[in-house]
DNA sequence: TCCGGTTTGTTCTCCTGTTCACAAACTCCT
DNA sequence: AGGAGTTTGTGAACAGGAGAACAAACCGGA
């Protein structure tokens, strides 16, 4: 009861703060891309788009990585948030599901910059085996197991058609894949150690829409 | 400073509340297509992912819409949420940025279904203008003026490279457009009217990894 | 060494959202 | 008609996150 901390810096960060940590880190290269060593908490909260008080509070689960009266070293904060998230090693990561959407995820830049490898791209449709896409052959769906097992793959991304999504991802888990991505617009049920986040189009839009609908009602509506 | 609910159906829904309906609506959907005439908030919570309690003080903030001892009437639910959304109606939608994810989107049937009518494909680069994707022309980014004011859109969905977004997006707004999706790595600066989400791809696998790390951290690290 | 100016780290308060638990309300069977 | 069983809607406790405000800590100049 006592001993909650781990040896490592292992205190609990808030999943609100996780969630913001890889705008920071973003922020952060693009400070130190255009050549600026320093920045206090107000320029960095103006770059990631958030008030500057959260932004300290944030960074202070991390540490005090800080300086009163300066600010934060640019490098040094990257770095620190880098490793905090996990993204200084390397993420082998399998695609499921190379339609459309999982061709734009192959060809994102954005993940092979972040540590993020993409090993396999898999697709039970047969027509699709003779592709290449984005320089990775696609293979059988049956071929997940052997791939998982031979680079040690945590993560997974789904982006089938919703009616295959629950069996992909109950062979990613049976499997050993932990962690999954999924794109398709269905629920998915896993064991409880295995984290899914999910990012559905529609309901963003639909979203919007419900706001939009209010912005307008009122004055159309007699 | 008293009457803050307009005459509708306004009283305001709680934004955690209003992320949820859309999930609602598709469990809603599936339920209709099974033939599924009646439920309790039980199954309706088991199919949307959530617990029940949360689904009905959801709802209950849209109206009482169930029957004690019964349940919810499938279709009759369907529609009063479809209806508070906004999806009963026809939302026009421009992309704009037509790479790979712009197309992925624009053959995306999830939106078309949902009342959102993809009215026109935009792109800067010349080389694109050729192009028929899903169906429709990709035009010049310069006609997004004539566009929204043709079609009345209000919705407009960002999916170009992150230097060029914020370009884009003040061009949305300057000529009308007050919700934006934004799918490039990027925090837009919009005038407070405007609604923005966003939607970034590298972020949730940065998410994943952050807890994945977590879970194999202590292990394997003596 | 001391002082004014600056910026972080943190405490405290407020607000939103989640969950529990139960009364009210409905159906069905006798 | 009445009672047992079921399910909704909601009040109340609880947890978590956001923002304001300020003390502690640092820099630079005299």
């Amino acid at each position: 009861m006592t001993a909650r901390t781990s040896p490592e810096s292992a205190r609990d960060i808030p999943e609100a703060t996780v969630a913001r940590l890889p705008v920071y880190l973003r922020a952060l290269v693009s400070l130190s891309e255009e050549g600026t060593a320093t920045c206090s908490s107000e320029e960095l909260a103006l770059a990631a788009g958030v008030n500057s008080a959260k932004l300290r509070k944030d960074l202070s689960y991390l540490g005090s990585y800080g300086t009163r009266g300066v600010g934060y070293d640019v490098d040094y904060l990257r770095y620190q948030i880098a490793r905090e998230i996990g993204v200084t090693q390397d993420w082998p990561v399998v695609i499921v599901g190379i339609g459309n959407l999982g061709q734009a995820l192959a060809n994102y830049s954005g993940f092979r910059s972040r540590g993020f490898r993409v090993v396999a791209l898999l697709d039970a449709d047969p027509a699709r085996h003779e592709q290449v896409v984005a320089g990775i052959d696609v293979r059988p769906f049956d071929h997940l197991e052997r791939i998982v097992r031979d680079h040690s793959v945590a993560i997974g991304v789904i982006a089938t058609p919703a009616v295959a999504a629950q069996d992909v991802a109950d062979r990613m888990v049976a499997c050993g894949i932990t962690s999954i991505l999924n794109f398709a617009p269905t629920v998915l049920t896993v064991p409880a150690e295995v984290d899914v986040r999910k990012v559905d189009l529609s309901i963003e839009l639909q979203i919007l829409a419900y706001h939009e609908q209010r912005k307008t009602q009122g004055a159309v509506t007699a």
